[in-house]
DNA sequence: ACAAAGTCTATTAAATCCATAGACTATATT
DNA sequence: AATATAGTCTATGGATTTAATAGACTTTGT
């Protein structure tokens, strides 16, 4: 499962991204719209400042914006800073590789292979999903159900 | 990732598989040659025959068998028993539903929406696997190896 | 000068994970 | 019947991680 962090910053930028065109927004402005504990919520956009996902003023009519464009911004990579590898296994992960202290041989083990092909599927997906096409989805399911 | 508990699950299954014909096999065997603690394991065991995996004996000549086939084994269930859920958010797994608290809408839920399709990709696979089919790998694997 | 806003480091409380201890029960063998 | 073997069960402890908060600091606009 995601860590209530994973989903917070998810949540956080989901928020941003949809009110991108206007003025910086307040870390004060998220944590009431979206219920994120406000101090909780700073760490977490530092954190999302830092890998350069968003960019901060400070001072008056300071806050946040997306430093990339939405469409560029993927949510595997936001849930890999966040929560570290999607892979189950740490022998399979791209970005956290680490053998399997346990295991012998790891060119030979079956559950090994397994939890590639899981990692393979995996991927696939979540590279189909940026915060654009997030947004895109919700409005699109919001639409349909008003009809 | 996998908990640790999780793995050696699946790493003691795949040892009761492989020796499956045989006699039961000794906690303290699959402790040794899967280098899994002892006690640890116990519990470990414990819970798979309560779930109905494996079937024991006590008393001289005990230990574990298999309860059902290699074959209907399936590791996703394996893995959902001991570490929960697969989903990487309640309101998307079946066997572990459970509304996000935080969201409101959960049927216009963009990222949602996202992680209903990991979900799915994720099950799929995982179905391909069971018991049987990680043997049967591991030994094609380790045939391709030796040549 | 001052108020608004983000920055940074440290700390805490609770939960979860990993592992072990120890007393108990059932079974086979002699 | 006695004994050794092997699983059962409950409780507990230490380590790590997660979620959240505290508080002093810096930067910026007016």
């Amino acid at each position: 499962m995601l860590s209530k962090k994973a989903k917070y910053a998810l949540k956080a930028l989901e928020y941003i991204a949809k009110h991108n065109d206007e003025a910086p927004i307040l870390i004060a402005e998220i944590s009431e719209n979206q219920n994120i504990p406000k101090k909780f919520l700073e760490t977490i956009l530092l954190e999302l400042r830092r890998d350069g996902i968003l960019e901060s003023r400070k001072g008056k009519n300071g806050g946040y914006l997306l430093n990339k464009k939405p469409k560029d911004i993927n949510i595997g990579h936001i849930i890999r800073l966040i929560d570290g590898p999607i892979a189950l296994v740490p022998c399979v992960s791209y970005k956290f590789y680490h053998p399997c202290s346990e295991c012998e041989n790891e060119a030979t083990c079956g559950l090994r292979y397994a939890m590639k092909q899981l990692r393979e599927a995996s991927n696939k997906i979540l590279d189909r999903f940026s915060l654009a096409e997030i947004v895109r989805k919700e409005t699109e399911l919001k639409k349909s159900r008003k009809k």
